[in-house]
DNA sequence: ATGCCTCAGCTCCTGAGA
């Protein structure tokens, strides 16, 4: 089972690329399952539904006007729909979360919880600046995830919280860590926050396998960052404690960033079983 | 360089992204 995530930075310009980058997955003999798509940038009613339908994905979405909107692309259908965090208000579309059948879930039990599981994807707030009024948004936004998140691993111990997190683990993830210390993404107030999110019993999946050097998931499209890999990992795969036995694989994708008229970020894909 | 690139929108500039 295949999980991926990608910020896309508007459908409407990358749907071409997500199609192309679905079937070649699949051609390569596993296809993705469920792929979190971030920044929509659209409407509800301009969503590509067909499009996905065609290449034989179903979907749910959320969208909204010029920023946010995230979506979940999937072989199999959804139930438990979720839109944003229950009970936070948010003017943003930042959130889509939904349950799925987990083929590989062990016989013994016969609980529901253990035969599905539960995708989150996210698009986090940016930020900004420290100090800014949308920094602490951001901070507000992360503790009613961190919350919430860890009410619906009560009820579903197979979880993955996969997105933009717009947040860095550590220097590790930051092409200049001396340059970018403690500025937005790399700020120890954020990376406290994805720590938080860590102890509940997550575990980011691309650490759990050997990575090459300077592994990043986003370039600025200015100054042939791409080029130079003068980047950022800011797009994480979570999984929850129950199913980290069962990861095999996961990695960030470079190919689609070196498209012609790219997204700045690039997909990060995590095989189970 | 409070810029550099890219995208959306009340589009020939501005806000936002990260």
């Amino acid at each position: 089972m295949k999980f991926a995530t990608w910020n896309v930075n508007s459908l409407a310009v990358r749907l071409p690329q997500v199609l192309d980058w679905l079937a070649q997955q699949a051609s390569n003999g596993a296809p993705v399952d469920i792929l979190a798509l971030q920044e929509l940038k659209m409407t509800d009613d301009k969503f590509p539904a067909a499009a996905f339908a065609e290449a034989g994905y179903q979907a749910q979405w959320f969208g909204q006007k010029t920023y946010n909107g995230v979506a979940l692309i999937t072989r199999s259908a959804a139930s438990e729909v979720v839109k944003n965090i229950p009970g936070f208000e948010d003017d943003h579309a930042r959130v889509i979360a939904g349950s799925f059948a987990l083929p590989e879930a062990p016989a013994t039990s016969g609980a529901t919880s253990a035969r599905t599981i539960r995708v989150i994807g996210a698009y986090f707030p940016n930020g900004q600046a420290p100090g800014s009024d949308k920094f602490a948004y951001k901070m507000r936004w992360l503790e009613a995830l961190r919350t919430w998140v860890q009410q619906e691993l009560a009820h579903h111990p197979h979880l993955v919280l996969m997105g933009d997190y717009n947040i860095t683990f550590d220097d590790a993830d930051v092409w200049d860590p001396e340059g970018m210390r403690e500025a937005i993404h790399c700020t120890t107030e954020e990376r406290q926050h994805l720590q938080a999110l860590i102890d509940l019993g997550l575990h980011d999946s691309v650490r759990l396998f050997p990575q090459p050097d300077k592994n990043y998931s986003w370039w600025d499209y200015r100054e042939f960052a791409f080029r130079r890999n003068r980047g950022l990992r800011i797009d994480h795969i979570l999984v929850s404690s129950a199913l980290r036995p069962m990861a095999s694989a996961c990695a960030v994708d470079k190919q689609p960033r070196k498209n012609e008229r790219p997204s700045d970020h690039a997909p990060v894909v995590l095989t189970l079983g």
